[in-house]
DNA sequence: ACAGCTCTAACCCAAATGTGGTATGGTAAA
DNA sequence: TTTACCATACCACATTTGGGTTAGAGCTGT
């Protein structure tokens, strides 16, 4: 992942539309051990341009810019240098946008407000192949998921096998089919391990299987 | 978020089954200042009893755990206590555990080799409201975002969107989720029944199942 | 050139599964 | 009561599957 010498700085490139914010970045990052600013751009069309040719180690991109958005920027960026690390610079916490961004192939995500000993922080870390988000953006993440959770534990609404299994049968095919081994389906059933063989037999001669994967696939419904 | 006197120390309370490793946080934790570790639990049950009781401020969570895993146990505890922050423990860096951690709903999420210090800001900060991730971890969720995405609906198997297997491994497993035995996959892709059993070992570790039918259902998205 | 991954293949050993048989007690229908 | 089915259980044997290990050939990126 380290692509540099150590002793190098790393080369920094800015995509940020605000001349203010464009020269004070730039500056700080001049002005820190470590760290040169390659070179800025003020939109993602000369992102584009300017970046490929001139092979930074890690951009830091504006997500806010004006004509292309950021995240578009990221887009083609990533299929000109799918390797370059793309850190995204926003004033937003907005879940939307950073999703976006992620899905985009931004490498990490940063609030503006972050402070310059964190954003240098960041940029050695997503050059080392890290993906450094803030706190904040962090928590969205976990939100995020935590949102799309329904996976309910259990979810045992299959009684359509044609052919008529006994109630026991059942119980067996369905642990069967929950991945369960013999010994594991006797404990839970509190049967002995034979016992389940035997059931197994009977359910396999019933659905005209001879496998445990065909028996569960026909459970399924496969 | 905070709800706790500056002044007192975090409570903090531990779910792991190994009682070394678990002596040994424990002890860690009660000798560094700020922190206590208020209880102790070797599984899923005792968990879920003792710590809706005692009100911690933050769970480590072993997510391997014996009889309940960490990520059900992570589940139903959000049930009883929502605004717990739970951080999940885990030896391994595997994408699939820990969507299923953070969908689960887990706070955090941190690798056992992370250091001491580490360990403790994680808890601060996830105890402040934060979502610690290790680095490791965050890459993940950025390789997650960035592999969704790059492949939007070809896909029908999502089994197979956070682990990457390889053409050959995928062919192999379709052909087992077929129900075919071995020696008849063999035949089907032309190559020896041990460069099957090879594969399907590989396909196993990737999926971190030891079944054939686990790895099926795993495949099927069940 | 070298490290790393993939695909291929083989060997060994152990555990799980598939299939044949047999048997006992319970329960319900004929 | 007899018949039939169901659930339980054990034995034996063959096959399939799971896991550890090693290894060569080919390809890729550094």
């Amino acid at each position: 992942m380290i692509k540099r010498k150590v002793n190098k700085a790393i080369q920094v490139a800015l995509v940020e539309d605000d001349p203010n914010l464009r020269a004070n970045l730039s500056a700080m990052l001049n002005s820190s051990a470590g760290f040169q600013c390659q070179a800025t751009y003020p939109d993602g069309k000369a992102a584009l341009r300017g970046i490929p040719a001139n092979r930074p180690d890690v951009v830091l991109m504006d997500i806010n810019l004006p004509g292309m958005l950021g995240t578009e920027c990221v887009r083609q960026l990533k299929d000109l240098t799918p390797n370059l690390p793309v850190l995204m610079l926003t004033v937003y916490e907005d879940s939307e946008q950073i999703f976006k961004s992620l899905m985009s192939g931004a490498t990490g995500y940063l609030l503006k407000r972050t402070s310059k000993d964190k954003l240098l922080e960041a940029i050695r870390e997503v050059d080392a192949g890290g993906a450094p988000m803030s706190r904040q953006i962090a928590r969205r993440v976990v939100q995020f998921f935590q949102k799309v959770n329904e996976v309910p534990s259990e979810n045992n609404n299959n009684a359509s096998v044609v052919v008529s299994l006994t109630d026991r049968e059942n119980e067996v095919l369905a642990a069967l089919a929950k991945g369960y081994a013999y010994k594991e389906i006797a404990d839970q059933l509190k049967i002995s391990f034979e016992t389940v063989r035997t059931h197994l037999r009977t359910i396999y001669e019933k659905l005209h299987v001879h496998s445990r994967t065909e028996a569960v696939l026909k459970y399924l419904g496969r």
